[in-house]
RNA sequence: GGCGCCGUGGCCAAGUGGUAAGGCAGAGGACUGCAAAUCCUUUAUCCCCGGUUCGAAUCCGGGCGGCGCCUCCA
C-alpha cells in the first residue's frame, strides 16, 4: 500500500513519493503569536501532528518545522498598545501554544523557528529577488514583490488574478505600490516599528520584512530549496502561500514544494468562529470545564481533515466517552489472565486485519474516520473474543497488544489519555484501602456499607468494576 | 461576480459502480447483590427530479439547501 495526499497544487490525490524517503522536510504553518491560540488553531496543529506521526509510522525519516510568527502587523500594533517589546509581548503566547500543544498529545516538533530569528536570512532572499528583477522599491524605502513579472502567480490557488476584485480592501495601502496585488517583502520602519524593536537594517532601509517572507526564509534555511510536504489551514493558500511560491521560486528557481496539504477550517457550535463575534474557544477554557486534552484531540481528529468539522461541547462530551471505551479496551488487553495449555484464537489474525484495514483507511489521504472504524471493529471482535476465552495464549495477547499500541502510535488517544489518570502514591493507597474495605464489607454481604463506600469514591471520580478476578477501579477522566 | 467544498439513521461519520463501516445516544436481553465494564439483539435505501448502466449513495444534467476562500485569520 502506498500513502496518496489530496495536493492542493494539482487538485487530486497524488502519490506521495518524496526524494529521499530518509530526509523527508515537511514545514508546517504555524501561529502568529499575538494572542491566544483558539481551537481552531489547534485543529491544524492536531492535523500536523498527525501527518508528522503518520510519516513516521510509515518508516519515513522526517524532518519537521513548525514557525511561529512573532512579527506582523498584528504583533506590532498589540505590543505597542501595551508598551512592551515585541519579544516580551509575544513570548507569552509562543509558550502558550506549546503547553497547551502538550495538553493535546501533539508531539514536539524538530523546530519551532521564530520569524525574528531569520531577518538575515529575509534579507538575503530580498536582496536576491531585486538583483533578479522580480522586485521593485518605493520611495519610502519599502520592497514589494511584483507580480507580472512571475508568470506561476496564481498556480496554488487557481486564480486568474486579472479577474481578481481589485479595491476592495486595498485602501489601506500604506506604502505605495505599483499594482495593488503586488505584495509587500519589506516594509519601511514607522514609529511603532520602532517603539517595540522591529525594526532591522537592510541594504535599502531600515523596516521589518512583509508577511510572507519569513516561511520562504525558514523553510529554505532549515529544510532546503525543495520541501517534501508544506502544510497550512486553508485560508493560507491565498495569499500567504502563493507569496511564498513566488518568493523562493523567484529566488532559486525551484519548485518550493512537492506536496501543499491544507487543513479545513472548523466551525464552533454550527457557526464560523471568528474572533470579532467573540465565537472562538481557546483550549485552556476546555480544560478548565473539564474536557481533557485527549478527548479534545479526539474530536479534532475524528473527521479528515478537509471536511468540515462543528466543534461541539455535545461532541466533544462524545469523544471523551468513545476515549473511554478505547482506554478500557487497553486496560483489559493488558491484564488478560495468560494460559499455558489453552487452545488457539483468531486474535492474531483480528490483530493483522485491524492493522491492515487502519493503514488502508490512513493511506487514503489520512481518513481518520475510517482508520478509526477498523480500531473500533477490532475492539468488539477482541472484547467479544475475550469473553469467551477466560485465558490466552501469551504470544497472542502479544499480537493484538502491538497493534493497538502500533495504531496509537499515530492517533496518540490512548497516550495522551493515559497521560491524563495520573494519580500519585498518596491517593493511590487511600483509595485501596477502601477498595478493601469494601470487599470485606461485600464478603459479609454488607451491600449497604459496600454501596456507601462505591458511592463515596464515585463522588472523587474513582469508577469500580467488580469482575471474578476481583475489583479494579480507575478515574473517570473529566468529559 | 470569480474559485471551491458539502448534503448518508436522533447526533457525528466511513463508503466514490454491485444491494449501506464505525462512534455517541436510545430500546430489549445476558452477566452482577445492585451497579460499572463487557457481550448479544434492535433503529437508514443515502436532499429532490431526470439521465447513463444489467446494476448508483457512488457517474452525468438540473433543482433546493448549507459552507469556505477572494490581501495579511490555522
Amino acid at each position: 500500500m502506498a500513502l496518496h495526499l489530496f495536493n492542493t497544487l494539482t487538485r487530486q490525490l497524488d502519490l506521495f513519493d518524496p526524494a529521499d524517503p530518509e530526509r523527508v522536510g515537511v514545514y508546517a504553518c504555524g501561529p502568529t503569536v499575538y494572542g491566544h491560540a483558539h481551537v481552531g488553531n489547534f485543529r491544524a496543529f492536531v492535523f500536523y501532528d498527525l501527518v508528522h506521526r503518520y510519516l513516521e509510522w510509515k518508516g519515513y525519516g522526517v524532518r519537521f518545522v513548525m514557525n511561529l510568527t512573532d512579527v506582523d502587523d498584528k504583533t506590532i500594533r498589540a505590543a505597542f498598545e501595551q508598551g512592551q517589546t515585541l519579544e516580551e509581548y509575544t513570548a507569552p503566547f509562543a509558550e502558550a501554544v506549546l503547553r497547551e500543544s502538550d495538553a493535546l498529545g501533539i508531539r514536539r516538533m524538530d523546530l519551532y523557528p521564530r520569524a525574528t530569528a531569520y531577518v538575515d536570512r529575509m534579507i538575503e532572499l530580498v536582496s536576491t529577488l531585486l538583483d533578479r528583477g522580480l522586485a521593485y522599491r518605493t520611495s519610502d524605502g519599502s520592497v514589494f514583490y511584483d507580480i507580472s513579472a512571475f508568470p506561476n502567480y496564481g498556480c496554488l490557488s487557481g486564480k486568474d488574478l486579472d479577474q481578481a476584485r481589485t479595491g476592495e480592501r486595498v485602501a489601506a495601502d500604506e506604502y505605495g505600490k505599483d499594482d495593488v496585488r503586488d505584495f509587500a517583502l519589506w516594509k519601511a520602519a514607522k514609529p511603532e516599528d520602532r517603539a517595540v524593536g522591529a525594526v532591522w537594517d537592510a541594504p535599502w532601509g531600515e523596516g521589518r520584512p512583509g508577511w510572507h517572507l519569513e516561511c520562504s526564509a525558514m523553510g529554505l534555511a532549515e529544510i532546503g530549496d525543495t520541501l517534501d510536504l508544506h502544510l497550512g489551514g486553508e485560508d493560507l493558500i491565498f495569499p500567504h502561500h502563493e507569496g511564498e511560491i513566488a518568493q523562493s521560486e523567484g529566488a532559486t528557481g525551484k519548485p518550493f514544494a512537492r506536496f501543499w496539504l491544507h487543513v479545513k477550517h472548523l466551525r464552533v457550535e454550527g457557526s464560523k468562529m471568528s474572533k470579532s463575534t467573540g465565537n472562538f474557544i481557546r483550549v485552556k477554557e476546555l480544560l478548565d470545564e473539564g474536557f481533557t486534552g485527549a478527548a479534545i484531540r479526539h474530536q479534532l481528529l475524528s473527521v479528515q481533515y478537509r471536511s468540515d468539522l462543528n466543534f461541539t461541547r455535545d461532541g466533544l462530551a462524545a469523544s471523551a466517552r468513545a476515549l473511554r471505551r478505547l482506554l478500557d479496551f487497553d486496560d483489559r488487553l493488558r491484564d488478560h489472565p495468560v494460559g499455558e495449555d489453552v487452545p488457539e484464537t483468531a486474535l492474531p489474525q483480528l490483530a493483522r486485519r485491524a492493522s491492515r484495514d487502519f493503514e488502508a483507511a490512513m493511506d487514503q489521504d489520512l481518513n481518520v474516520s475510517g482508520a478509526l472504524g477498523a480500531v473500533f471493529v477490532f475492539l468488539k471482535e477482541v472484547n467479544a473474543l475475550l469473553d469467551r476465552n477466560e485465558r490466552l495464549r501469551m504470544e497472542e495477547l502479544d499480537a493484538a497488544r502491538r497493534v493497538l499500541q502500533s495504531i496509537d502510535d499515530v492517533l496518540g488517544l490512548i497516550e495522551t489519555g493515559r497521560r491524563e489518570s495520573g494519580i500519585d502514591e498518596e491517593e493511590r493507597a487511600s483509595i485501596e484501602a477502601m477498595v478493601a474495605e469494601r470487599e470485606a464489607a461485600r464478603a459479609s454481604r454488607d451491600w449497604a456499607r459496600a454501596d456507601e463506600i462505591r458511592d463515596d469514591l464515585a463522588s472523587r471520580g474513582i469508577v469500580l468494576e467488580d469482575g471474578p478476578e476481583g475489583t479494579r477501579w480507575k478515574r473517570l477522566a473529566g468529559g
